[in-house]
DNA sequence: CCACAGGACGGCT
DNA sequence: AGCCGTCCTGTG
């Protein structure tokens, strides 16, 4: 572990505000100087922004521009596949040009996998607030300029944990599923590394077998982790509900089917859904009030 | 006080 | 196969 930092040229292709506020992670905190500040594995990273310049700092394991590229995905061309996608309408034009800032970064796959189970039948500030008090507990105790961080716990960190203690820290409902999938993936009924080399309709698959793991929380699992597949396409109310209003427009949006808009949307973006997903869903989250 | 928001799951048709 | 009630907690 060592201190570490980089600066790197900023493009349009890189806004701290999408990155972090587009609903894919939950460990990221805004600070005072508008910096964000954030864990990843047993390591802590600080990024700014200027006009000019990306500033990395952090206390990290690994090479900091190791930990960047493959965190936020720099080697991918967000560029073409923005010009790609704003080709299709004037609606990914318009939310592409709101979220133009968007990367969808390389989540460690078992921290993913536990925080979409969290998710489920759940808002943004109490699920960041489970996974952090989930840390304190059961993480470990990481200082950066004199503040204390957690990293997310380990299968192994979560292994004597019971029903009963998930539920104090506020899981609701949720707690017998964590329990469950720890185990799980514990006793290697699912090993995580091998769903890598898997195509994307069978690690799907896999994923679904965990206990908590439906359709959305797998979608959101494939999209946002190291697995990183674009050519799926997340479901969720926001996302029906934006569909619904673009290209359905049914008067009861409760009534449109996942499989109708499932089918609209690689019509539409092909295997770059998940992307475009992204795009809509930001844009219709922080726009709901218009029309 | 009640209504509502947010997915997985199991039991029902 | 699709529909619906239940699970828990925070917010208005």
């Amino acid at each position: 572990m060592k201190e570490q930092e980089l600066t790197i040229e900023k493009n349009q292709d890189f806004e701290l505000k999408d990155i972090f506020d587009c609903g894919q992670c939950f460990r990221w905190n805004k600070q005072e100087d508008g910096s964000y500040t954030g864990v990843i594995k047993n390591g802590v990273l600080n990024v700014n922004c200027d006009n000019e310049n990306i500033y990395f700092k952090g206390i990290l394991n690994d090479n900091i521009d190791t930990i960047i590229n493959q965190y936020f995905d720099l080697n991918r061309d967000y560029s073409k596949i923005k010009q790609d996608l704003s080709k299709i309408d004037q609606y990914m034009e318009t939310s592409i040009k709101y979220g133009q800032g968007i990367r969808i970064l390389n989540q460690d796959l078992w921290e993913t996998i536990i925080s979409f189970i969290i998710s489920a039948n759940n808002n943004i500030p109490r699920i960041k607030g489970i996974i952090e008090r989930l840390s304190q507990k059961y993480g470990t105790k990481i200082i950066f300029e004199n503040e204390d961080y957690y990293s997310f716990p380990t299968a192994s960190q979560l292994k004597d944990v019971t029903v009963a203690e998930f539920r104090e820290i506020g899981l609701g409902f949720r707690d017998i599923r964590l329990y469950e999938t720890t185990h799980m993936i514990l006793n290697n009924e699912i090993n995580l590394e091998s769903l890598h080399k898997l195509d994307t309709q069978s690690a799907r698959a896999q994923l679904l077998t965990l206990s908590g793991v439906g359709p959305k929380v797998a979608d959101c699992i494939l999209l946002f982790s190291t697995l990183k597949r674009f050519d799926i396409f997340p479901i969720d109310v926001w996302v029906r509900r934006v569909m619904n209003e673009l290209y359905i427009k049914n008067p009861d949006e409760n009534k449109v089917s996942k499989k109708l808009i499932n089918d609209i949307a690689f019509e539409k973006f092909g295997n770059l859904a998940g992307i475009a997903q992204q795009y809509l869903f930001y844009w219709k989250r922080e726009n709901w009030f218009i029309r």
